[in-house]
DNA sequence: GAAACATCCGTAGGTCTGTACGGGTGTCCA
DNA sequence: TGGACACCCGTACAGACCTACGGATGTTTC
């Protein structure tokens, strides 16, 4: 292990107000299984892409991303999975699009201002 | 590959319409380098320590987060490189604080709202 | 100057994730 | 009813990630 267990405190306080007002790791663990799935190129602009067009099927989606669709399906399985997308079959045509839970944070804030921001600032 | 190339769209417009305002490879990639960042659940649980505390070093990161050292000092690593975290040497002791340029909707919407959603919804 | 402390660095190991491939199911058109 | 299409599923492989360990660096104290 890497130094001691370091039993004593450098800021009590500042160690205790922040202990008390994290997270616990159950919160954690759901909080970031829902930002992994964000953090993933194809299944990020898939997201994008539902958000603006409020419906597509799969081999448009691939069209869209330009990626196989293979990954579309991929990602898609995930996503339905976790319950951020819908799928909607008519005939032989499924039919996604982003649930009507969809976390709105998610959507307003970090998918359209995080992309002007990290598009404007070199990002460090 | 499954399937075949999909040559024939099914609503033209829509994907051109996606197609247009698609965030591009390159643009997805620091997106999602930046969201990755924030998966973890000691990295975002040490990121929520430092909004709350202001200032912490790596010893009172281990204690508040209820983990051993090597990982804060993984975890800083990665959030220094990327420039998330700013680090302030005094005599043997190293303070980290957010830096100041840590995006906002990440911080504001992202970091306390979802929180708060993944903790009522069960997430589906 | 020597010992103790807080932190950082480089490396090896196990685990999880994403991709590619083949096959399968249900639907539409002639 | 036969063929073509859109999509889904299960499996094997390559790659990235996180963790744990030992050692090294700079600083304070006596």
């Amino acid at each position: 292990m890497t130094g001691t267990d370091h039993a004593h405190p450098i800021d009590p306080e500042r160690v205790a107000h922040a202990r008390s007002r994290l997270p616990g790791p159950d919160d954690a663990a759901r909080l970031t299984s829902l930002l992994s799935l964000m953090a993933d190129p194809v299944r990020i602009r898939l997201i994008y892409a539902l958000d603006v067009a409020e419906e597509l099927c799969v081999g448009d989606l691939a069209l869209a991303l330009e990626v196989n669709e293979d990954a579309v399906g991929y990602a898609l399985r995930l996503l339905r999975t976790a319950g951020l997308v819908v799928t909607r079959k008519q005939g032989r045509v499924a039919y996604n699009r982003l649930a009507a839970d969809f976390p709105a944070p998610l959507r307003d804030h970090c998918l359209r201002q995080l992309v002007e921001l990290t598009r404007s600032t070199p990002a460090e």
